[in-house]
DNA sequence: AAAATTAACGGGAACGTTTTCGATAGCGTT
DNA sequence: AACGCTATCGAAAACGTTCCCGTTAATTTT
């Protein structure tokens, strides 16, 4: 931008002094209604633009948060990133996305660099590499403010908004051994992913409270839909006794589990009924639809915003609240029977 | 963040000036090697992080380049800012996503907004409304490095980088003519996007080029899965002849009207074939699977992102150029037949 | 009529950097 | 002994704002 005008090119071209240009411009009540009309009017002429740089160097502020996604390309982040920006543009705030494509030392260089760029604020749903703790702990420790979505460090106190994945686990696989399931696995997520522990554990409570034993009964597999091929193929390759039914970890592992079945000549839900996890766009497009958990997305953005302008606005012990939103199990035909 | 600590305070705690505080912390010629190591030290132990605002005040830079983009939901645009992200990364630039949700003003928003955070070029995919064509010129009048990609708006000289969606859209057209479609309609895309126009000609010159009447074959439709749903519906209703080929403006789209045409009991792609346009993770997902085009996304951001930096080294009288990259029509279940 | 208040503005320091221009000291040259 | 180097550092201006103090003139109060 070659547009180097200033408020001093202001005062000049009107005779007048810096001050009252600037005054002029944030609406103080100590300038002549005649005089700030005419500032205003230069300004425009002139296309002046505010720098950010020197008006937040003054104000140490910058009215920017930042956000660390793991990916882009299920619809769940980009989901909750509109509500996020639903709220703090609402609170006069702009956000400053950057992705960590699941790597540990990417979220890191971008913390450095949000630091750096001196946003006012984090939201952070990690990498299942995780591994940062340290480098949160010490941001925290310096003042700023953080809030954990989906995806939060076990061993940290800090603001956190989730689903109770356990619970939807169990009711997802209670919905199973309803429809008479009574062979069910799971297929793991990530090992270093707290909702891996949570939605496994929901997994094990649903089936031993209904007198099944889970021991031995969760296989890994991972976060996209080759992760879910793959382990179904391993697992029809082993040639052992085939489940009625499979809980997975998420929506991209139930269809690729769904592929591999299919490519097996298996019927779903006949021979195996298949239940995902955070409904996205392909739970309906892929045949049969795909019975799953509907996260609250757009939500779950609102209210980690929210806890973070809380922590904003009220710099002191904060003390930090885990947030627990409700989800809601959408049955559909891949889960189908009486 | 409370953490204050400047480049003075390092000074203060080791009896220096600034001044050699700030060379040494940019590595200037001029400074001993140990009184060098000395500030480092310091500088660590103190957690000293530099003031952004004030260097970027002083150079007159920011490192930071703007992305606006329609929408999230896609993998397209995820995928293509994993390819600007590649090389600007590499050029040491930071970039600033902003999603216009498809809505004029608030791409004008997001325009204002990056000029206000000043920076120093923008890559931009236009919404499907339009009409921000006088910003983008002023924008560019004021020496601001401006890229278009895939949405480029037509009355602009300015680089672009996008596929030959024209030639594109006829070589799947000819693909169902050579399948033996002859009755073939097309689903449009929004009116104002001229990529919609290019697709519409591409169909319009396969089917004339083959002795067919393109003429009254276009339908109006749109961008997502109920487009493409309402208008095949719509088009059962009417209850005139059935085509048998339908070319669809996109994946969405696409995937809309086979839901359509199954419900009505009809088979794709032996009563009706279907192919799509920008090729996604559903076109793989869907049963049968979708021919569509596959656009390199990611190519596609790194060019951008190339054109970009070529404006930035070379700021005056830069010819704008448009970059046409290749794309591929995979063939699919959906078009199938001899 | 003197004093006090108000309305409107200007001067200048400050925010945390970078950078230009010296300054100083040591040391070899002549 | 006077000179010029080189190596290393400091003082201070500058970047574009904001904001705390004035200052002046007009207006009101006493």
């Amino acid at each position: 931008m070659s547009n180097n005008i200033t408020i001093k090119d202001i005062a000049k071209a009107l005779g007048i002094s810096t001050s009252t240009v600037s005054r002029a411009l944030s609406d103080a009540w100590d300038v002549k209604r005649e005089t700030r009309d005419r500032v205003l009017a230069m300004a425009k002429q002139l296309n002046y633009h505010p720098n950010l740089n020197a008006k937040n160097l003054q104000n140490k502020r910058t009215g920017t948060i930042g956000i660390i996604i793991p990916e882009f390309f299920s619809s769940f982040f980009p989901n909750v990133i509109m509500g996020i920006q639903e709220v703090l543009y609402e609170a006069d705030f702009h956000i400053f996305i950057t992705q960590s494509n699941e790597s540990r030392s990417q979220e890191l260089e971008n913390l450095n660099l949000l630091r750096a760029h001196m946003v006012e604020g984090i939201i952070i749903s990690t990498t299942n590499e995780g591994g940062n703790e340290d480098a949160y702990r010490q941001l925290m420790a310096d003042g700023m403010p953080l809030v954990f979505f989906n995806r939060c460090p076990t061993t940290l106190n800090a603001p956190k908004v989730m689903i109770d994945d356990c619970r939807m686990a169990e009711k997802a696989v209670e919905h199973l051994i309803e429809t008479g399931r009574r062979n069910i696995i799971h297929l793991l997520g990530p090992v270093n992913l707290e909702v891996s522990a949570m939605r496994a554990r929901g997994f094990a409570n649903a089936l031993s409270r209904n007198g099944l034993d889970p021991a031995g009964r969760s296989l890994p597999a991972g976060i996209f839909i080759k992760d879910g091929q793959e382990a179904v193929e391993k697992l029809l390759a082993e040639g052992g006794p085939l489940p009625d039914a499979i809980f997975c970890f998420n929506d991209p592992v139930a269809i690729g589990a769904m592929k591999a079945l299919k490519n097996a000549g298996f019927k779903v839900p006949d021979d195996i009924a298949i239940v995902g996890f955070s409904e996205g766009t392909m739970a309906t497009v892929v045949e049969p639809q795909l019975t799953t958990v509907l996260q609250p997305t757009k939500e779950m953005g609102r209210e980690a915003a929210r806890l973070l302008l809380d922590q904003l606005s009220n710099p002191r012990h904060h003390t930090p609240q885990t947030v627990c939103l409700d989800a809601r199990l959408n049955i559909r035909g891949s889960s189908a029977r009486g």
